[in-house]
DNA sequence: CTTGACTCTGGACCGAGCTCTAGGTTCTAT
DNA sequence: ATAGAACCTAGAGCTCGGTCCAGAGTCAAG
């Protein structure tokens, strides 16, 4: 049997976050509020483990809370149609990221290979290129 | 002539950051301690320009300051040694990020895709699909 | 000489995103 | 029955990466 509740150490421990992180993104409404046991104890549905872990990597990707908020916002028509443009918007901003991230990985290459072959033509006396006196010219 | 010393402000908007910023990059050693003109007032040498731009570029792909110092250390072959394998691992990280990134991509097209269907299907009486786990938007 | 833009130092302050504390309640295992 | 783990709330505190002061000095133009 599925289980349908889960206790909030449990949907931390899930999603590999704290049960503070878990109260706290309650808090910002990034979950909805949870229901509440007998005793008080919040309990939430399955999916907010998969809520959290989605935010988790939206978050390493370097959007906001506040603009992951904005991304699961859930309602009727209106809504809808704007997270749909709040999505390919985002999804441009992604594309224009990974440009940019290749962009910084030759520069990290470039730079790699210079301290290379620093190492290998000055072997103990070498000086490492990288950034001071970085020949820069115009790249 | 090629300029060789620049004060504090033409560092700033060269880079395009605050002045403060600059101080507080300097304060961090990211920028090595600047020289001084006879009335106190920083001197930059045109690198500095470039190097606060790298921190930048860095900053905007998830590194911390701190990390960030670490690829801009310089000196001897020792130190030399310990860029060239921090950026062998920062290039690695980057290509864990941009995979994870195209990831992250697919799972927004995926939610795009899905929100526009159920616009089209659904037109005004639309229930937005994005992300799983919201349990009833009604608190 | 005056004005206004720029710079200096040191320290206070800020927003984001947690993290911790205190003081109390509930649950579970023995 | 009781210990101890997990939970509750409200609010304070922390780190990071700046940003903004106050009060004073520097400098170029008019």
């Amino acid at each position: 049997m599925d289980r349908t509740a889960f206790r909030i150490g449990e949907v931390a421990s899930g999603a590999g976050v704290s049960v503070d992180t878990v109260r706290y993104y309650e808090r910002l409404k990034l979950l909805s509020r949870a229901g509440r046991s007998s005793g008080n104890f919040r309990l939430f549905a399955p999916e907010s483990i998969e809520r959290v872990r989605f935010i988790k990597q939206a978050q390493e990707l370097g959007l906001t809370l506040e603009e992951i908020g904005g991304l699961l916002v859930t309602g009727g028509a209106d809504e809808c149609r704007r997270v749909c443009e709040l999505l390919s918007e985002k999804i441009e901003e992604l594309d224009t990221k990974m440009r940019a991230m290749k962009e910084f990985r030759r520069t990290l290459a470039r730079h790699h290979a210079a301290c290379k072959r620093e190492l290998e033509a000055h072997g103990n006396s070498a000086r490492c290129p990288v950034v001071t006196g970085n020949r820069k010219a115009k790249s």
